[in-house]
RNA sequence: CGGAGCGUGGCGCAGUUUGGUAGCGCACUUGACUGGGGGUCAAGAGGUCGCCGGUUCAAAUCCGGCCGCUCCGACCA
């Protein structure tokens, strides 16, 4: 291994963090010279960073592979036709770098590669013989995100580990899907940060089933919703929940008149019932249709939810006037009188009985509002928000909310591509058959990044050894030939052992260079001076611990290894 | 895209309210002293104050437009 020395690094390492970052991982990456931003969620990797984030896709490598998938590599470029052929031209339209070629013909650069991944297949493959199949690459992806945040948590360009799998029918996807699971668990173990398995949506991905791979973090951009009970753990975005006792009441239909009372917080306290007690509703467009939710009085709707639960794809908030356009009236509207077939109803209203709820006119509501006497939905579904503290649908336990970074997503995808792109294959009967598609990401900065806020403290990076850029920082004091000889003599030894090593040769104060060693996070730090010398010692410290210990010169090169054996990654 | 904030030397900031020819700390260069947790002293180099336009005798400062970056939201593997 070469010897780095911190004369000639390129690189500068920083005394206060650039303003811009905010997180700990983010501020340290740039303080400690190993990423320089460009533009909004663009960066340069520089050497330390790029030899972890080499490391990194080597344990990811060896993981995927011990899976049973091989590394290939596709193109960044692809025709913009591929992405109109799975429908996701659209779908995923603003997030797609768009550029023309001379022949002004239409390129992308991916942002993935179910596309191309699918058109290889159905270029190879042929017939059940040739399947399962594994395939994996690390490529770098490019998203016109609209809002890059958070240094590298969510940037515009960036590798992505990408695998694919086919099979002939669930079982044996199945198969494929464990194994990628258990690499999962592997890699993130190996790099030093602990994940937690979120059920997800699938997003613009698409397919059936995800599961999300979790770095709990309160820098995290998602919410984690955990049982601390029976396990279950999930996305916000799909968790699901237990209602609770509602506080429905038996009766007529009674109108009560409500001044100035128009949101649900307001109207239990006038009328002196609990918020369970309410029916709220909730407007919506989606896919272009008004529609109308109702959901417990207590409970927010969750859109994502409501979306899968129309089989629909865009879905926001109905404007004020739209809401009037409707026949709807904000504040006090009532599902009683609205066509069913634009109403969706949350299970929380439709088991509650009679529930307090707009009487679809200014400054009146009508209690005893009962689902099935007076009014009913096209659509009872799950679009309810989990909270904290909301009860756990399986065992019934206070749910906990995290917030998370996803680290990585596998999805079960099913035909969705390999469907509409006519990607097929012939069985041993002589059918045509779609094969079962799955896929698996990593983003690998965004890891580095979860390796860094989880490992450090106030002086620096703290790296685990299996994706340190350096084992070993060698701190020279002093400049008698007597040092120089001893350092020469170390650094070649345990670079000559395998080892990557950087010497800190610059003639800098001690102060200086122990803060920088700090900051660049080796596991070991071997600091050898003129004082120590003269006793045949040098010092020995783990980053991780706070003591040093003096060793005999001799005896050296075995401490070293020793230590560095001792760390448990 | 909606809301908020910020652009002054490599980094962190002051100066903008009340226009008058740009300053501090760190970093950088040279020298001396110093030498085991960001040392001291001295002498330096480095900025068309994001860009364009306007007002004015005069603009970092006031006005207009644009660009960039950050945060919250929307959106998003």
């Amino acid at each position: 291994m070469p010897v780095t020395h911190m004369s000639r690094l390129f690189g500068r390492t920083l005394r206060e963090a650039p303003a811009d970052a905010d997180s700990a991982n983010h501020q340290l990456l740039l303080r400690s010279g190993l990423i320089v931003q460009l533009a909004a969620g663009v960066y340069s990797f520089l050497p330390p960073a790029w030899r972890t984030l080499l490391k990194i896709e080597q344990i990811i490598r060896e993981e995927m592979e011990a899976a049973g998938s091989q590394e290939l590599r596709m193109p960044a470029i692809q025709p913009r036709e591929l992405w109109e052929e799975s429908g996701r031209a659209d779908s995923y339209g603003p997030v797609l770098f768009n550029l023309k070629d001379r022949r002004d013909r239409t390129m992308v650069l991916a942002p993935t590669h179910e596309e191309s991944v699918t058109d290889l297949f159905r270029k190879i493959v042929q017939s059940y013989r040739d399947l399962p199949q594994s395939v994996f690459q690390m490529q770098t992806k490019f998203r016109d995100e609209p809002r890059p945040r958070g240094g590298l948590v969510r940037v515009r360009e960036f590798i992505m580990k990408d695998a694919y799998t086919f099979d002939v029918d669930d079982d044996a996807f199945q198969l494929n899907y464990n194994a990628m699971r258990q690499a999962y668990y592997n890699i993130f173990e190996r790099c030093g940060v602990s994940v937690v398995a979120v059920q997800a949506d699938s997003g613009a991905i698409g397919g059936k089933q995800s599961e999300e791979f979790i770095f709990l973090t309160e820098i995290g951009e998602d919410n984690i919703v955990l049982c601390p009970s029976c396990g279950y753990a999930a996305n916000q975005e799909r968790a699901e929940f237990a209602r609770g006792e509602g506080s429905g009441v038996e009766g007529d239909l009674e109108q009560v008149e409500t001044p100035g009372v128009a949101t649900i917080a307001g109207l239990a306290e006038f009328l002196g019932v609990p918020e369970q007690a309410t029916a709220k509703a909730a407007f919506f467009l989606v896919d272009g249709e008004p529609t109308f939710a109702v959901i417990r009085g207590d409970l927010e709707v969750n859109e994502l939810k409501l979306l899968n639960a129309l089989d629909a794809t865009e879905v926001r908030p109905l404007l004020p006037e739209e809401v009037e356009q409707a026949g709807w009236v904000a504040g006090y509207a009532s599902p009683i009188g609205v066509d069913a077939s634009r109403v969706v109803a949350d299970p929380s209203v439709v088991d509650a009985g009679g529930l307090i709820a707009g009487a679809n006119q200014v400054d009146s509501h009508l209690r005893n509002v009962t689902y099935g006497r007076d009014w009913s939905a096209a659509t009872v579904a799950d679009i309810g928000m989990a909270q904290s503290g909301d009860p756990c649908a399986q065992c019934g336990a206070a749910l906990d909310m995290r917030r998370g970074i996803e680290l990585g997503h596998i999805f079960k995808l099913g035909t969705r591509y390999t469907d509409p792109m006519e990607a097929t294959f012939l069985d041993a009967d002589g059918d045509r058959i779609t094969p079962i598609m799955g896929c698996y990401g990593i983003g690998v900065e965004r890891l580095m990044a979860a390796v860094v806020q989880s490992n450090h403290d106030d002086h620096g990076i703290i790296w685990p050894r299996s994706v340190a850029p350096f084992d070993v920082h060698i701190v020279p004091l002093g400049a008698g030939d007597e040092v120089a000889a001893a350092v020469a003599n170390v650094e070649s030894e345990l670079s000559g052992s395998g080892l990557n090593v950087v010497t800190d040769d610059r003639n800098e104060r001690a102060g200086v260079k122990f803060n920088d060693a700090d900051l660049l996070g080796a596991p070991l730090r071997i600091t050898i001076g003129a004082r120590g010398l003269k006793q045949g010692q040098i010092e020995l410290k783990l980053r991780r611990d706070s003591e040093a210990s003096s060793v005999p010169l001799d005896g050296a090169i075995t401490a070293a290894h020793e230590a560095l054996a001792s760390l448990s990654s």
